[in-house]
Parts: structure tokens; C-alpha cells; sequence
DNA sequence: ACCAATTAATTGGTCTACCAAATAAAAGTC
DNA sequence: GACTTTTATTTGGTAGACCAATTAATTGGT
């Protein structure tokens, strides 16, 4: 039962590493800043902005990592060769980029396996299948021990994803499952019957992946995830309604 | 016409941030570090490893980003509560991560911009066909002026990622989008004939979103980024020969 | 006036010192 | 002895100092 502090809490200001990517975007909007232009030295825009030079490089970094600039060793950062205007969407995006939308999640989640079954089957070599099917013996074991195999059971579909031979799907799927997990503690989709027909759901996935049956291991997965998919919502609604009636 | 040194300087050894991910699953793996237990101050890791301090809060950010380590601010840094296995898994996936892998890249694009297709004709509202519209008439307007326009075409396809209403899906295409667009413009994937076909494709794809035809618009992004990728594949190959004959 | 070689200034890379908040330890109180 | 209060220590957060590589400026020669 808690309510008034958390809610001034969570009303943190914008992190500083935000609010700097946030002027740089306005820099390059306002044409201050032009694509394939170099950026002020770090020591400059840390004295601009008023911040220190680690949250400048932690800025720099992140958008290093979306491909919006390029920084040279002792020569400086460059500002990619985007048009503005993509430039524009993309730090938005940036910005506002969160995992905690539920049902962004557990969608995405749905489409990016569904691809990834499909590639698996086509693809799978006999390496991946013996890890595939460790994983899921790893799972069937733990649950009938009467436990829970959350991690098991991402681990069987990471063995999947990991057998897609496309590294790029594999890391989107690896980025979201800390967040799956936690999901699905928190909305106890694991229940016990659960369990025992996600077993046999598991077996006809893996079934399929072995034949490389193409279109029987999509519906396979796409039936399992549907499953997860609507015991998730369920209890997601059910949370709603204790985080309202607690304040 | 470069050769030896490109060769020498491309064998650059494993960065600093890489280095302590790797030592940091070491620890992890060998059962010093169970999950759950909170990580040794920044100060002692940065001894231990005989790196400064920035480098140890760079590669923490990085495994937080993958939700692998929770820092409480003047408390400490903690290992999300996985499985060994997971974690594993994971962190093998962070350091060898890269989005140069060609092939990977438009095949991950395609069964990406497929699913947020069929989610934009769900979805789209009035705005969202405003934005699609307006993104295609400058595209076709850059073309009519003879003029490259691989841009305002990833705008287009941005748009309708924007549509899908999922900010996951959303930002993963995001992601992507300046690799892609190097790709694209290094293969020359935009000749002139491509350009009046691409046109005609996106007005296809642009009317199965209006009408909200769920099935028309798959098959329209399909052919389009089918094409694309036909094209990339020849360049690319034709730049691997370039490449090789270089040596 | 032009060009090569040398020097000076600037850059990102790296490391260390200081800060306030959080925690653990110690002291005080009943 | 149990509990509260105070103090000391440890933590991540932040800022700035130093380094080697790069780039720009200067110099000297022709």
C-alpha cells in the first residue's frame, strides 16, 4: 500500500542525458548543425549545456549506437549524412523509448517469434536442434519437479531464435527478454496447468522445426504465444485495477 | 586500391567496454556473481581490471540497456534475477552484436516492415495517413527532379512504422534505418527505373493502408521490399568482388 | 608565391578527485 | 537489552585533469 511518495518520485526531471540529446536535436533542426557536419568539441557543449563531459560522451554514445553520429578518435564527432528530417524522427524516438508498454511487448514479441519459428525451420542445422531440445528438457524437467521454468522456457525459444542464423532478429529478440520475463512473473502466466500443456506446445514447435515444416511450426508458435499472449492480458488488466485501487 | 594496412588496422583488439562484459559473464558463469547479488563497486572493478572507472560504467550502461544489470543510485549494481543460462546467453549475444551483417539486416528489415504494414492498415488514423501521404508526395517529388531520394523513401516506410501504433515494433525499425540506408546507398539500390516502379509500389501500399486491407498491404510491402532486396543482394555481391580483387 | 617540415593548438580517450545520497556502524537513550 | 539517534563509511553521480593522436598554424626554404 503505497501512493503519495511514489508518485512525486516517479515525477523525476528529464535525465540529463536526454535533455542534452534533446538540444542537439534542436541544434540540428534549428540548421546549426547541418548532417555530415562536426559537432562542437565535447569540452564545448559540456560548458554550453551546463553539464559535465560524462554526460556529453554518454549522449554521444547513445546516439552512436542509433547510427546518428560517428565519432573519429581525436578528429571529432560527426553528425551522420541523414536528411533532418530523419535525423528528427528517429532522435524522437530516441527520447521516448521505453519497454514498459505491456502490450507493445508482448506483441512485438509475438510477430519477431513468429518470424523467427519460421527462419528456425528453414535453417536449423543438427547443432540447433540438440540445443533446442536441451532446452526444452531442461524446461520439462523443472516443471515436473512442480517448479517454475520462466527462464527455461525463454531459454527454449532463444535456442530457437539463436537457430534463425540472422543475428540481427536474434539480438532484437535477446533485447526483449529480460522485460518478458519480468512481465511474466509479474502477471503469473505461469500457472500449473499452464505448464503442462505449454510442454506439449513446446514438442510440436520442436516437431516441426525437425521436419522443417515451415507453415506447422508459425501456427505451432503462434498458438503457444496466443495462449501466453491472453493469460498476460488478463493478468495485466487484474494489476491495472490494484495499482488504481491503491491510491 | 588499399590492402595491408587496411588489413593491419582492422585487427584492432577487443575494446576496453567488451573486455569487462566478457570478465563480468566470466564471473557470472563461474558462480562469483550469482543473479541477484549486488555487483563490486565501480571502484574495485575498475582496480581489478586494470581499466579506469569510465570504461566500467560504459560496459554497466551497455548491460543495463539489456537489462541485465539494475543500478540504484549510491547503492549499488545489481544482476537482474535470470537464470545463469540466460545471462549467458545474452551477454555472448551484446559483445559480438553487430549490424554489418548484410544479409541479416534486409532480411530482418523485411519481416519487420511486414508485420508493422498489416499493424498500420489496422490501425492508421486520419493523422498517420496524413504523414504516409505526405512522406510519399515528397519522395515522388525528389524523383521527378531527377534527384536520389533514399531518404524521403525511409521516411515513407518510418511513417508507417509509426502507424502501427506499437512503439517497440516502432523503435526496432528505427534502429535499423541508418544502416539501412548506408546499405542502399552503397549498392545503388536507387537507379532511375527503380525509382518510377518504387513510386507506383508505394502508391500500392499507401491505398491498402487506406482501406485498411490488412492482406493487400502485406503483399504490396512484400513485392516492394522484395525487389530491394533482389537489388542489394547483386550489388552487394558485386562490391564483395570489388573488394577481393582489391587484395 | 608556393611547398615541405616543424611547431602549436585542439580533439576524443582515459583516469582520478570530489560530491551528495544511501547504507552500515556506533553511540546514546530508555 | 531493545530501540532510536547520530556518526562514519561506502556507493554511484559528476566534474575536471592529463594523455596521445590529430589537425591547424607557423616557419623556413626555394
Amino acid at each position: 500500500m503505497k501512493s503519495l511518495i511514489d508518485t512525486i518520485t516517479a515525477i523525476q526531471l528529464e535525465s540529463p542525458v536526454d535533455k542534452i540529446i534533446g538540444q542537439l536535436k534542436q541544434l540540428i533542426i534549428s540548421g546549426q548543425l547541418k548532417p555530415g557536419d562536426r559537432l562542437p568539441a565535447e569540452r564545448v557543449l559540456s560548458e554550453r549545456f551546463g553539464l559535465g563531459r560524462s554526460y556529453i560522451r554518454e549522449a554521444i554514445l547513445k546516439l552512436e549506437f542509433y547510427g546518428l553520429l560517428k565519432t573519429n578518435p581525436q578528429s571529432g564527432t560527426y553528425v551522420a549524412g541523414l536528411s533532418i528530417n530523419v535525423i528528427d524522427n528517429i532522435i524522437s524516438d530516441i527520447i521516448k523509448f521505453n519497454k514498459d508498454d505491456f502490450n507493445a511487448l508482448i506483441e512485438a514479441r509475438y510477430h519477431l517469434e513468429l518470424n523467427a519459428v519460421k527462419l528456425a525451420a528453414e535453417r536449423r542445422t543438427e547443432e540447433d536442434l540438440a540445443s533446442i531440445r536441451s532446452a526444452m528438457h531442461d524446461y520439462e524437467h523443472k516443471i515436473s519437479h512442480g517448479k517454475d521454468a520462466v527462464e527455461e522456457d525463454m531459454l527454449f525459444h532463444i535456442k530457437i531464435a539463436k537457430a534463425t542464423k540472422n543475428s540481427v532478429i536474434e539480438s532484437m529478440i535477446l533485447i526483449l527478454v529480460p522485460d518478458l520475463i519480468k512481465n511474466i512473473v509479474e502477471n503469473k502466466v505461469c500457472g500449473d496447468n499452464r505448464a503442462k500443456t505449454a510442454i506439449k506446445e513446446h514438442r510440436q514447435i520442436l516437431a516441426a522445426i525437425e521436419t522443417q515444416d515451415v507453415l506447422k511450426a508459425e501456427e505451432a508458435m503462434a498458438s503457444h504465444l496466443d495462449e501466453i499472449w491472453q493469460i498476460s492480458k488478463a493478468g495485466f488488466a487484474a494489476q491495472q485495477i490494484i495499482n488504481e485501487t491503491e491510491n
